[in-house]
DNA sequence: AACCGGGTGGCAATCGGTTGCCATTAATTG
DNA sequence: CAATTAATGGCAACCGATTGCCACCCGGTT
């Protein structure tokens, strides 16, 4: 079924069976009425590679995500989902190994085969991703770069409530489980981190940086023991997750003997054990809005951005990870 | 950069660079390698729509699943990820919602934007599956129907297990806990169960369908115990672990008062409380062996199939929600 | 009667490749 | 040496839409 066996049919030039396709107004209502009806009938689905070739539209947004396990991004793939084909757009998703390079190279390749992409947690460097945002809609997640648009969960504030919640608990040393390096995020809440603890006269150590699998939970919580810190805020959950077992594995009582604060509240944060306190991050919100953010952009291409950044707030969800400093 | 600007600044005709792109060997030597020095300085990459147009080939694969929240889809994912992305294919990821309607609509949507499609739980009914799959090479995920190749994980084998190994633990009384009506996966659980359980001369009782979450766990953990069964074996870890939590809420002892067997081995269930007995489905694998086959399909269309099937193996893996039934 | 302008719809170019077919040239063979 | 064949590369049609431009029709003005 191509434009064309309707133009026939109906006895019209293809060219009056695209517009009473795509921009009715512009053709008689009988005729596109008639036009319609047959493609109704004939089950006419146009096909998107003609139409991005002539159009330039391909009504697909690549998600790049550093990691397709991570259940960090479950609800981050799921919102944009939810609000593409919301509004009838596809979703390519496209997993980055973690590694700039290949992120770059996938970038590249994909170019031409979408309207937009949506970086999450990008490991490129700024400028790089300035380069590419000049030539292609950017969203980053997570991520704040000059001139690029993006959505970030403020987990900075969630990491001042984390140690807010610590301090008043009676811990004064606490340490930051670090991340990767390369991500913006996790650099974000190492400063928050510290500023807090400042406020409070006090100084967080910091150890890692680790690997964001569970496996690397156990390397970090003995890291973490061996700062003598009796609480620890992690760089996601699932570092969190891979510390609470190592923990048990060596007989650490949490929160007795420390307690551990985690981030994001990914699935499996609440019924792990103990229980993880964690901060709560709008991850599916975070998906539909960068979406709407991108669609938003290519609906207004050229004129001047209305936002550049949202800023999503965290809660602290308190649950069995963390209690009371123990007694020296 | 298109294949013209390298024609022109080669001084060869666009064919010829397309034919040293595609089909090195028709081109000599010298030429290809002047035309492919050239690309690479450019920096060219094909436009993907205008190949697709001409040649039919999307180099694009959908994979459908019916809840991308789903953690057992993520092992899936990301195993069909690895294996496009070796072979160069990008990943249309698509949700159903769990609607049979939607799955056929979006199908029919893309169907002419891939090269081919991965059914993963596929809701749709054997009859319309067979049209589809006539029209479009299609691999089904955990679905047998006639002249549709597939790669089915091997669980009904599992539930028999399960069953050895809770019978050998002395429970008479075992409950399957279903899961959606319309899911091949659950019917097929069912008569494994029945079937296992029929060897020692013991009837199954069959409690639900429940929804698969695991908010559904709490209606089906109170069924469950209705039924009197000291052990359940459960459509999937996330309605398992959505009982555990619910048996915990209402002080049951697991596995001291009833066992609980889950089936898929997702994230999660081994660190939720208390781990859980389940089968172990080689899902990454089932996403590598899926692109396997529908790729080796589509560079063989027209011959006979080579294997339209491929069955995966499930083995027990024994955590700590399951023990010996208790005494009377 | 001549003119004007809005509403319609067709023509044809275009997007960027792919591919069948043919012309040219070089190499092989009887 | 003529004839056949193989290797190479250009021409042009084509894939299925979109879209700028123009022609036509028609009713309404002066």
């Amino acid at each position: 079924m191509t434009i064309n066996d309707i133009a026939a049919l109906t006895g019209v030039a293809a060219s009056t069976v695209s517009r009473a396709l795509s921009r009715p107004d512009r053709v008689n209502r009988v005729t596109r009425e008639r036009i319609q009806a047959a493609a109704r009938e004939l089950n006419y689905v146009p096909n998107t590679q003609a139409r991005a070739l002539s159009s330039g539209r391909t009504e697909t947004v690549a998600l790049l995500v550093s990691d397709a396990t991570n259940p960090f991004y479950f609800g981050l793939i799921r919102g944009a989902q939810q609000q593409l084909r919301a509004a009838g757009h596809a979703l390519l998703l496209i997993d980055t190994e973690d590694s700039a390079e290949l992120e770059n190279h996938l970038l590249h390749k994909v170019r031409r085969s979408v309207d937009g992409v949506i970086l999450a947690a990008s490991r490129l460097p700024e400028q790089t991703l300035s380069v590419i945002a000049a030539e292609l809609p950017v969203v980053t997640v997570n991520r704040n770069v000059p001139r690029v648009r993006n959505v970030v969960i403020d987990s900075p504030d969630g990491v001042m409530q984390a140690v807010e919640h610590l301090v008043s608990l009676g811990h004064r040393a606490i340490a930051y489980v670090a991340g990767p390096p390369s991500s913006w995020a996790n650099e974000a809440r190492w400063r928050a981190m510290r500023t807090a603890m400042a406020r409070h006269g006090l100084t967080a150590t910091r150890v890692g940086p680790f690997g964001v699998s569970r496996s690397s939970g156990s390397v970090a919580a003995d890291a973490l023991l061996n700062t003598g810190a009796t609480a620890g805020v992690t760089f996601n959950d699932l570092l969190a997750i891979g510390i609470l077992r190592r923990l048990a594995e060596r007989g650490v009582d949490v929160p007795g003997e420390i307690s551990v604060v985690g981030c994001d509240d990914i699935f499996g944060a609440d019924f792990c054990s103990p229980p993880l306190t964690t901060l709560t991050a709008p991850i599916e919100q975070a998906g539909r809005v960068a979406v709407s953010m991108l669609l938003d952009h290519l609906e207004h291409l050229g004129e001047t951005a209305s936002r550049q950044t949202v800023l999503l707030p965290t809660h602290l969800t308190i649950r069995q990870s963390s209690g009371p400093a123990p007694r020296r």
